[in-house]
RNA sequence: GGUUCGUUGGUCAAGCGGCUAAGACGUCGCCCUCUCACGGCGAAAACAGGGGUUCGAUUCCCCUACGAACUGCCA
């Protein structure tokens, strides 16, 4: 067979060769130990917490090495592919901060542009070309009812599943049998000739993993579609190469592919780069786990936590406690600090798949909101709730200051933080009483059973006549309210002898705040009059009144 | 079926031949001039099972069980 000819049958109008790519796109001039990572999604829907979570820690290794990160589209499925898919992505990353350093996607233009798959099938093509004429790639007509038949030939026999040995049929056409069928308009796919050698094995060594012996790879695989179009596999190397990434990282569904594509870069005559495998973020289920699904898990897309209103930064930090679980202690050892100024260590990764726990992620929010200023969480909020949440932002952009004050109201008790939000919808759904109008707040009482109706009208009508507002000693006058009513003022006093009081000061307070708040837990509730205003307040008391009634 | 990876408290996990087996979240209890929150103190809670190797295994080897990934003209 003279595999130029065929190479020139294939491809007739592919001039360029791979020298010429090679000087096209030369390697990056970095220094040493500088890292050139890629995020390289498919455009298929939102975004997974998982690209997220992978787009991360790419970054971050590119940014702590002085290397580069970059985006690379991987559109070469046209049918998964989405509207829009792309700018979604885009606008994802864009709310987490995580920024490219080159290419289209970060405003400007490079000389290993294009950075979308779709855009490079020259190139594909001329490496392809040049394999063929290696005799290392072949063109195969075979049906998918033929390549069923292989399939069900191996089941039945009980043998390894692909194309490849005696099974990769199309190996031994001749180039009359091949000239006839591209005349003749047979549709067809370009296939490795895989040189590799059953029962022979490849190391490979993982930075979280460790050593990995696996089989060589011997499937001839695709590398062209019928439309032109690379696999991904195809595309990775040359890509990969082209670009001049030099560590590549991805989740562990990949693992299995290395020996085919530690052999693509080895025919193409590239040279391969690291690879690191990560594991995958998992959802529980029954007694076990599985990844978190796209169509089954809300959470799985990054677009829930930007909805509920997570800060970007609750949720990186949570995704870094995952990657490094050392992250957590060094940053109490450092609390100054942020996740910038923390170096990853890819070894550290773990190695199996961890649960996604909300719980975490809320308790990490909670710390991350107490560090921001009340004007930062302002900010945050008025970006959230203008999309999220109408009403809220037209309270937060109309009254600022009436909101900065709602604010510190759930961030600051007395020289003390709180830590109540982990998420802005926390806000109406916590603080309902500050945060919703008037017209629109359901408020259902949380009152004790053991409070008689009598006894609520009582201690209410009592504080109505004086809200006490104005006074710098609220809590006193609250205590000597309570003692003309019957409760004891001191709560220790009252416990010893509950049988001579009807209540304690604890209770009056309770009424009250139930009485306003609608809730029997809240900050500060004297604050929380001032901030709503005596108006309101009495209409809250009133309101209480007529329901209890 | 084949290939590969994995399995320490409810969750995330440290550990890399010798420890009363860290820490964090969660849970529970106590304390902290009204509740909550914050904070402090404390408690319960784990090496999947079985064989080896070894003076000694959570750590090394093998087997079993369970889980996961791959096995496409999807990535």
């Amino acid at each position: 067979m003279d595999y130029g000819k065929l190479a020139e049958l294939i491809f007739p109008n592919i001039k360029g060769t791979v020298a010429e790519l090679e000087e096209r796109f030369p390697e990056r001039t970095l220094p040493e130990g500088a890292k050139v990572t890629r995020f390289a999604p498919s455009p298929t829907g939102y975004m997974h917490i998982g690209g997220l979570y992978a787009a991360m820690i790419s970054r971050k290794i590119a940014k702590q090495s002085g290397g580069v990160f970059y985006l690379r589209i991987e559109d070469t499925d046209k049918k998964r592919e989405v509207e829009d898919g792309v700018g979604e992505i885009i606008r994802s990353l864009k709310e987490f901060d995580l920024e490219f350093d080159e290419g289209p996607f970060a405003g400007g233009e490079t000389i290993y542009a294009p950075y979308k798959q779709s855009e490079r099938k020259e190139i594909y093509q001329i490496c392809v070309k040049e394999l063929m004429k290696k005799g290392l790639a072949y063109p195969c007509f075979c049906t998918a009812e033929e390549l069923d038949e292989i399939r069900r030939k191996q089941e039945e026999a009980k043998e390894d599943l692909g194309y490849y040995g005696k099974y990769a049929v199309a190996r031994n056409l001749t180039y009359e049998e091949i000239e006839e069928k591209i005349h003749a308009g047979m549709p067809y796919v370009v296939r490795l000739k895989s040189p590799g050698t059953a029962g022979a094995y490849v190391r490979y060594t993982d930075p979280i993993r460790g050593n990995i012996d696996m089989p060589e790879n011997i499937m001839d695989v695709v590398l062209l579609k019928s439309d032109g179009i690379p696999t991904y596999h195809f595309a990775h190397a040359v890509d990969d190469h082209f670009m001049r990434t030099n560590l590549v990282i991805r989740g562990d569904e990949w693992l299995a592919s290395y020996p085919l594509h530690k052999q693509l870069f080895e025919l193409c005559g590239f040279e391969l780069p690291e690879y690191v495998h990560i594991s995958p973020i998992m959802k529980a289920e029954g007694n076990g786990k599985r990844k978190l699904s796209k169509r089954k898990d809300p959470e799985a897309a990054v677009g829930f936590y930007l909805e509920q209103g997570y800060p970007s930064e609750s949720v990186l930090e949570y995704l870094m406690t995952i990657a490094n679980s050392n992250y957590e202690e060094w940053h109490m050892a450092n609390p100054d600090k942020t996740i910038d100024d923390f170096t990853l260590s890819l070894s550290k990764m773990p190695v199996s798949g961890a649960l996604f726990d909300m719980v975490k992620l809320t308790d990490v929010s909670k710390e991350m909101v107490s560090t921001f200023t009340s004007e930062q969480c302002y900010e945050k909020i008025l970006v959230w709730a203008e999309i999220y949440n109408k009403k809220l932002y037209e309270f937060a952009s109309a009254k600022k200051d009436d909101f900065l004050k709602t604010i510190d109201l759930w961030k600051i008790s007395g020289n003390k933080v709180r830590k109540d939000v982990a998420k802005w919808s926390d806000l109406t759904e916590l603080f309902g009483y500050l945060y919703v109008p008037e017209e629109e707040l359901a408020l259902s009482y949380e009152l004790d059973e053991k409070y008689t109706k009598e006894q609520l009208e009582e201690v209410i009508k009592a504080y109505q006549k004086d809200l006490f507002l104005d006074s710098d000693n609220w809590f006193g006058q609250m205590k000597l309210l309570g003692e003309q009513l019957g409760y004891c003022p001191n709560v220790k006093e009252y416990k010893k002898n509950p049988d001579g009081y009807k209540g304690s000061i604890t209770d009056i307070c309770t009424i009250v705040r139930v009485a306003v708040t609608g809730k029997k837990n809240s900050p500060d509730l004297f604050t929380i009059m001032n901030v709503i205003g005596k108006d309101r307040t009495e209409a809250r008391l009133n309101r209480f009144l007529e329901e209890v009634r």
